[in-house]
DNA sequence: CTGGAGTTTCAGAACATCTTGAAACTCGAT
DNA sequence: ATCGAGTTTCAAGATGTTCTGAAACTCCAG
């Protein structure tokens, strides 16, 4: 006797999309895009294939405005690409589909946006203090007293450290080609 | 003739305390805590001492309502404690001074906040569409064709062994007690 | 028990972000 | 040149988040 195919309803097939979006959606805030932005790149990461903006909007219940901008956004993030279609004047849209990619590019910006501005400006600040350290500490010429100096150079700079790593290991994911980051997961799992 | 020692006057290290307090306030959002969280945060790491809720108060320029329940979410997210101080009756409140403490603190919580339930929920909905995958793809039983829910399975599958490899990374930070970022960092500019 | 310093809570105000919808724009076809 | 499908822009509105301030609460000292 054999076995039952799977049966899986389009309307099976509809609803794990959309509590897949949901769900992605839910996780977009975190990685540093809008619940929007989210759902629109899980919707055409999960349809796998091109997409028009009339489809995007339909399925996810946005306005045409909306999924203009976020589409717009998507691609500067470099998620998205504009995809062109023989015989129709409609613009497509089309998601990467290489997962590894997909955390690549994602890290590749926010390394951009928001690690490198704030490494640029915390040595501003170290160099507020000059180079005094807990070793350098010498007679009062200050009116705060040397080691008080000191000891805020050396939270700066342990904080420095700290940010520069980060900084590092995301450049280091994000320029090797390859499968960067799983190379990074096997090896870690194997040092420990 | 001797070097002068540096002169850093009390309001200059004001000063470069406000700067900082601004800069760490812009990172917070990224890290996945508000902005004002992040600047009581940085005032008690930068300052280096116990702080009570007035100084707070009055550094920050915000409500004693929201110093308060700021300073409670810090001891929530484990980043921040209380101290009792012998004869005086105000409570203190200071921040973990070892920057790797409180980068595995930051991350153990993340991971604990966002990736654990979005990981469950996508196992959810991996389990909506059975374990059809695309060698296992047969006679057309269902309404959708085999290979359709095949491919959406597989593009779950990828995503779902991203997801598990970021948790796992994750935790072998969390869960190593010493330096387990440098040492992953020194593995790291080793290996490539 | 009472007074008061210190802390917490929370409804409404202030602020920030996201979304809409309609007008302006682009561009190929006729 | 004009039409019209398709796209983008943006001011105003909707929504969501954070902050304030005052009242309620806690707890120790006298």
């Amino acid at each position: 006797m054999r076995v039952p195919a799977p049966k899986i309803s389009a309307a099976k097939l509809a609803q794990a999309q959309d509590d897949f979006l949901a769900a992605w959606g839910q996780m977009g805030p975190s990685w540093g895009i809008s619940r929007t932005m989210a759902e629109v790149h899980a919707l055409l990461y999960i349809g796998g294939r091109p997409m028009n903006a009339d489809e995007v909007m339909d399925r996810l219940r946005i306005s045409r405005g909306n999924a203009s901008m976020t589409l717009r956004s998507l691609i500067e993030w470099g998620l998205v690409q504009r995809v062109h279609k023989r015989g129709d004047r409609k613009e497509y849209f089309e998601a990467e589909q290489d997962v590894w990619t997909i955390a690549r590019t994602i890290i590749r910006e926010r390394l951009r946006r928001e690690i490198l501005p704030v490494l640029a400006t915390l040595y501003e600040i170290r160099d507020q203090t000059g180079d005094e350290t807990a070793h350098a500490a010498q007679e009062g010429g200050g009116i705060v007293a040397p080691d008080v100096v000191a000891a805020h150079n050396q939270r700066l700079d342990r904080l420095l450290e700290l940010v520069q790593m980060l900084d590092k290991l995301g450049e280091r994911f994000v320029g090797s080609e390859g499968k960067g980051l799983r190379l990074a997961a096997t090896v870690l799992s194997k040092v420990v």
